[in-house]
DNA sequence: ATAGTAAACTAACAAGCGTTAGTTTTGTTA
DNA sequence: TAACAAAACTAACGCTTGTTAGTTTACTAT
């Protein structure tokens, strides 16, 4: 077994692409060119070009979703598990970040029982990140002004990580969490 | 002068489109389709696919453009600096949500001068929101970490405002506007 | 009514798309 | 070295794409 075989890396490959053109932009013969062989030969790998996208996004997806489950059902206060939410978009980004941005600009681009489990995915995400604002609010912790204001720019920010950071002036990793921690919980105005 | 020319027509209807889709997953006679004329119609009307795409994102991208240069220039207090930005981002989503998408989605199938003509306003957009920020850390205003964060966070979340507003649970504009405030500015944690 | 124009239509084009079939090359194992 | 499998190749397919040419319809002003 190789470290990463050729599906793997046509995926990767894709995925990188993906995030430069999106999906609908980039053809068969744009990956096979990046990989230096022709179109046809990527069909002894992968079944369509569907599949591609099917694989680059369901398993970031699912780890998405298994994470924020193991955080919502911890006993952290809720300030902790922000700050988990917060560390989990760090890693994927860090890690993956192409298709991360796959991810959030090509799902639509699923089909079928693929689209559906992915909406299915992102509302349980959605819902589950909505919990621990709620039981936040209720205890105190979290201002009580609009739910969905917390939740989408909170969720904006943390989604959209991939498209900046990397850059010249960004800061190590350590210094982007702890720093992103600030901002998200504690606001940019010096108090 | 009719209110809305044909044309004007074209370009809301492809906007819409594309921001369910993306520039390139939507064709001709998809547009032609949803105006219930035939593809071939549209070039009585407009010159190119391309050309849709050009006046959808770069009246928007003036617009954020001039009315940054009015804020950057004025002689209001950082945090005034940074609630007129808020506002105008709130504003033109409200306005605007399927042009906002398209320029956030699709500016990269932009060409030639399009193109560098975009990522030139889009420099400059960033770069006097960072001198704000600058100023605003130099006086003591704002806080004094890192600042591709402070920006980032801040632009994402309101650059992403069209993706989640509208949706059955989210506030009317101006409990938006002082949520947003509050949120970009002091976080959601009490204290 | 006639002329003129705006805006629709039909038909078709060349290029590019994802994908398939069948074949050749490459590399490993008996 | 012979056999086998993995992974590349060439060639082509049917379909869709943006776009053009030429024509017809609908409306407005003379």
């Amino acid at each position: 077994m190789k470290i990463t075989d050729r599906k793997t890396e046509i995926i990767n490959v894709a995925a990188k692409l993906f995030k430069e053109k999106g999906y609908s932009a980039v053809t068969m013969r744009d990956i096979a060119q990046a990989m230096d062989i022709k179109a046809a030969s990527l069909y002894n790998h992968i079944k369509s070009k569907q599949e591609i996208l099917v694989l680059i996004i369901i398993n970031i997806a699912e780890e998405f979703t298994s994470v924020i489950n193991t955080i919502v059902n911890s006993d952290d206060a809720t300030i902790q598990k922000i700050e988990k939410v917060i560390q989990l978009h760090i890693d994927i980004t860090l890690r993956n970040a192409d298709a991360l941005a796959c991810l959030n600009n090509d799902w639509m681009h699923l089909t079928d029982e693929d689209l559906s489990y992915f909406i299915k995915m992102r509302e349980d995400y959605e819902e589950n990140f909505r919990t621990i604002i709620k039981k936040g609010i209720l205890d105190g912790d979290i201002k009580n002004i609009n739910l969905e204001v917390i939740i989408f720019s909170t969720l904006s920010t943390l989604r959209t990580l991939y498209l900046w950071y990397g850059k010249k002036k960004s800061p190590n990793p350590s210094v982007l969490k702890s720093n992103m921690i600030e901002v998200l919980l504690n606001g940019i105005v010096t108090h």
